[in-house]
RNA sequence: GGCCCAAUAGCUCAGUUGGUAGAGCAGCGGAUUGAAAAUCCGCGUGUCCCUGGUUCGAAUCCGGGUUGGGCCA
C-alpha cells in the first residue's frame, strides 16, 4: 500500500506547491502525480487551480483532468488510481512526485485504506432523511463503543459509522482499530515535505489567486457545467459563482466569499498536515 | 445656516419598561480513513463617539459638542 519511491509535496492551497514540485521534478528528472481531489476533474482547471499547459509541459504530469465532471470520486478510488500510476513511474526508474493538498486522499495513498466498506449512495440518501438522534440511537445499539467515540454532532461521521455497521454486520469501532494498528509502523518509510508560509503571506496569495481565477475563466467553467452534478460541485467557488450567475451577489461579493472560504480551507489543511509527523516542514 | 436621523466587536447590526452588552459574518484554535476544496466542534472586555447632568445605578433619559447621512433654506 505504501509507495516508498514517491516523494510527497503537501501544503495549504496557494502556498506554492506546483512550482515547488516542478523544481523538484527538474532536479530529479521526476514525474508529477496529482494529489488534489478536484484537479482530477476535467473542466474545472481554473477553479481548482490546476497546473497550466506550460507547467505541464515542463515535466510529465499524471492524473490531472482524468475524471468527467459528472463522476463521483472518493479517497479509496483516488488511492487506487494514484498507486497504479506511481508503480508505473517507479518501474520506469523515475521518481514520482505526488503534489497536492487533499489530506484524506493522500492519507489513503500513504497509509492504505482501512478494511471499511466504501460509501453506499442509496444508504446515505436514506440516512440523510432521518434525524440525527435516530441515527445515533441505532448506532448505539449496533456499536456502543463507536457511538461514544464519534463526533455525535457531525451527521456525516455518525451516518458513516452507522453505514459501516449496516454494510458489514460488524462493529465499526473494531474495524477501525485493526487498521490503525497496522499502519502505525508505515511512516518511517515515507518521504515528503509540508510547505509552509506565514498566514499573512498565504492570505495575500489567496487574494491574488482568487482574483485571477475569476478573471481567467472560473465563471465560464461553472456556467458551462450547469446541470451536471457530482463531486466537482463541492469545489470552493462553485456555489459562490452560481450565486453570481443567478444575480444574487455582485462580482466583488463573490470574490470576497471565495477568499473567505479558501482561507478557511487553508487553515483546515494546515491543521491536517501538522498532524502528519512524517512530513518535513519547509518554510517558504 | 435651520431641522431631523444615526454613532455599540474588524464588518453589518440587536439591545425589551435605566441594573455596566450579544447575534451573524470575518478572525483564531481543533477534529477528521472511503462525500474531504466535504462535514463538524470550540473561542467574544468592546473607551457602547466625546463631554456635562439626572439617578443608588446610564449603551438606554436630558443638555452641549464631534463625525457621518438626509431634508429645508
Amino acid at each position: 500500500m505504501v509507495n516508498p519511491g514517491a516523494i510527497y509535496v503537501c501544503g495549504a492551497t496557494a502556498v506554492g506547491k506546483t512550482s515547488h514540485a516542478l523544481a523538484l521534478a527538474r532536479e530529479l528528472a521526476g514525474e508529477i502525480v496529482n494529489g488534489d481531489a478536484y484537479q482530477l476533474f476535467r473542466g474545472i482547471e481554473t477553479i481548482s487551480a490546476a497546473p497550466s499547459e506550460e507547467e505541464k509541459a515542463a515535466a510529465p504530469h499524471h492524473l490531472f483532468g482524468v475524471l468527467e465532471p459528472g463522476e463521483d470520486c472518493n479517497a479509496g478510488r483516488y488511492a487506487e488510481m494514484a498507486g497504479e500510476v506511481i508503480s508505473g513511474i517507479t518501474s520506469r526508474g523515475k521518481t514520482a512526485i505526488v503534489v497536492g493538498g487533499s489530506g484524506l486522499y493522500l492519507k489513503f495513498l500513504t497509509h492504505g485504506a482501512s478494511p471499511l466498506p466504501k460509501g453506499d449512495k442509496a444508504l446515505r440518501e436514506e440516512m440523510e432523511k432521518r434525524p440525527l438522534e435516530d441515527l445515533l440511537a441505532e448506532l448505539e445499539k449496533l456499536d456502543p463503543v463507536e457511538a461514544a467515540q464519534v463526533d455525535r454532532c457531525n451527521p456525516r461521521y455518525v451516518s458513516r459509522a452507522l453505514e459501516i455497521c449496516l454494510l458489514t454486520g460488524e462493529k465499526a469501532s473494531e474495524l477501525r482499530d485493526s487498521w490503525e494498528e497496522k499502519t502505525r509502523s508505515l511512516e518511517a518509510s515515507l518521504n515528503g515535505v509540508w510547505l509552509i508560509r506565514e498566514r499573512e503571506e498565504l492570505h495575500r496569495r489567496i487574494g491574488i489567486r482568487t482574483r485571477q481565477m475569476l478573471d481567467e475563466g472560473a465563471i465560464g467553467e461553472v456556467a458551462k457545467l450547469d446541470g451536471i452534478s457530482g463531486t466537482w460541485e463541492k469545489a470552493i467557488g462553485v456555489k459562490e459563482i452560481r450565486r453570481l450567475l443567478a444575480g444574487e451577489i455582485s462580482r466583488e461579493e463573490c470574490e470576497e466569499l471565495i477568499v473567505f472560504a479558501t482561507r478557511q480551507y487553508a487553515k483546515r489543511q494546515e491543521t491536517w498536515f501538522r498532524r502528519e509527523k512524517w512530513l518535513k516542514r519547509v518554510e517558504l
